[in-house]
DNA sequence: AAACTATATCGCCATATAGTTATATGCCTT
DNA sequence: AAGGCATATAACTATATGGCGATATAGTTT
């Protein structure tokens, strides 16, 4: 991480671990991994309502982690930077390694 | 990112990137990154509550992000996983990619 | 243009969370 | 054991956010 970041950028970052920060919105950027989607699509994959997928791709298209291209009627959703994936493995790994430590601890 | 993970795990992953959304316990995992530090020299440099301090250690230290060491009065803490700060690069990069396209965007 | 479809937005409620002040806890010193 | 220091917790307020149903908007078809 860069020495010293300006509040703005550090409020940037911030708002990106924030995005990914919703299980729902992980899963929709599990879903997208695999290509774009529309809306329907994603709406039909997990169960909840139209707004509400409509409001998560909303804010993950905001803080720029996905891309929107309208077609017709349909909007397609995908992912602008597939390395965030790299991220999610970061994390699961840490978390691995987190949890371990805990199960050892416990032992 | 793994094929499927269950509810559970993808509400821990999530959990850890809420725990990494917030301005504060960014800048406090950035003071951390040059090494272990009380709590009240983190209160001296960011200028805010010992409480809020004290409180955002616990979000930190709960997800695993920071482990805890106390010593006398004093309790140390000290980041977990280096790799967090890998996970900062990228976003940053991630992020300056975001924002140059939109800047070019807007010429 | 009227009806239809896909997506976005609005208004609402419930809950989560950052921050504050005040207080409690735990360890040390004398 | 009494007082003082470092840290944690409690109680509270203000704000943000996730979810829902209803509605608006934009594009398509007939």
């Amino acid at each position: 991480m860069a020495k010293s970041l300006t509040p703005a950028t550090i409020e940037l970052v911030a708002q990106r671990f924030r995005a990914m920060g919703e299980p729902l919105r992980l899963r929709l950027l599990m879903s997208l991994q695999a290509g774009e989607r529309t809306v329907t699509e994603l709406v039909e994959e997990h169960q909840t309502s139209q707004a509400n997928i409509s409001k998560h791709l909303q804010v993950l298209t905001a803080v720029g982690l996905l891309k929107r291209r309208k077609q017709g009627l349909n909007v397609f959703y995908a992912i602008a930077d597939p390395s965030i994936f790299n991220m999610c493995d970061m994390v699961c790994g840490s978390l691995k390694k987190h949890l371990d430590a805990q199960a050892k601890g416990l032992a």
